[in-house]
DNA sequence: TTTTTAGTTCTGCAAGTTAAGAACCAAAAA
DNA sequence: TTTTTGGTTCTTAACTTGCAGAACTAAAAA
């Protein structure tokens, strides 16, 4: 039985990079990291990206950097080439995802700070919100920790 | 035992308006949304937010409509006084954020596409790796369904 | 009717961003 | 030693954003 792909490489790298780019990346960031994502082998050299994405030499650069800063690539080398081979870190990938979500407890100590300066007796009931709020946050901080500690 | 407030309303708009602007929002829509949370009374008028933060008509116009969008704020009248009283929507902003967690599934449709791409045989380790990272991701949106399951 | 209030919408600009192009550089090859 | 390879860094152009200011509008007050 052939396989049918539906989609195309390409097709596939625009729509990735879009979302990428929706999640903070600049368009061509996401889609240097798309294109390694679906990278067949998984590492690609500094020409290969750049000439599958039609982009000058500098934006390529500087993705890479950027992306490797990030630690969501990192790159392997092969001795009697110098070419380095990028390819996408998903440890990296994750890691920062668990940095994102705890990011959250900057949230949950703000909102500390919020009930601090409210004066309860006045609204109770706004004041009880956002504590309800608070906690759900508090919660979903918890669940995510356990998580973590279970599976990594 | 009078209480102190360690840090002033102004301060917290501003630390809390970075917050928000490295979530998404600009910088006055942040300033605008810390402002609402830390009101008291919890609604404010046009003018007051105008005030407090020192800006432009047109600009507090534009938060204000960018986050009634959100749902992030609503407003309530009061008879005879035409100006509309601003206030953060506590189930809005939770809605949002519920929205947000759940957006997860669009990076887990794309890392489906990713893996229908690839020939299994070629690199299975990768392949392994961007099937644990999906799962994880799997996992994480069931845990956030099943809470919101049961709490709301 | 005219004026004031409570905003909204339009216009413009300063600042920031993205990516291109060219100049540059170090290591390896010739 | 000179040339080529594999990039990096600097400069610049095109575009986008964030916000101010002014012009505008609809409802209420005078």
């Amino acid at each position: 039985m052939v396989e049918e792909k539906k989609i195309s490489k390409e097709e596939l790298v625009e729509k990735m990079g879009i979302h990428f780019e929706q999640s903070g990346l600049t368009p061509l960031h996401g889609r240097v990291f798309a294109y390694l994502l679906l990278a067949e082998p998984s590492h690609k050299d500094f020409f290969e990206i750049q000439e599958f994405l039609k982009a000058s030499k500098s934006a390529i650069s500087n993705a890479i950097k950027f992306l490797l800063d990030k630690e969501m690539i990192t790159y392997i080398t092969f001795s009697g080439d110098r070419r380095r081979y990028f390819k996408v870190n998903l440890k990296g990938w994750k890691a920062k995802m668990k940095k994102d979500i705890l990011a959250m407890s900057t949230m949950i100590s703000m909102l500390g700070e919020v009930l601090s300066h409210k004066n309860v007796d006045k609204e109770p009931e706004f004041v009880n919100e956002i504590t309800d709020f608070r906690n759900v946050l508090l919660d979903i901080q918890n669940i995510f920790k356990d998580y973590f500690k279970e599976k990594g």
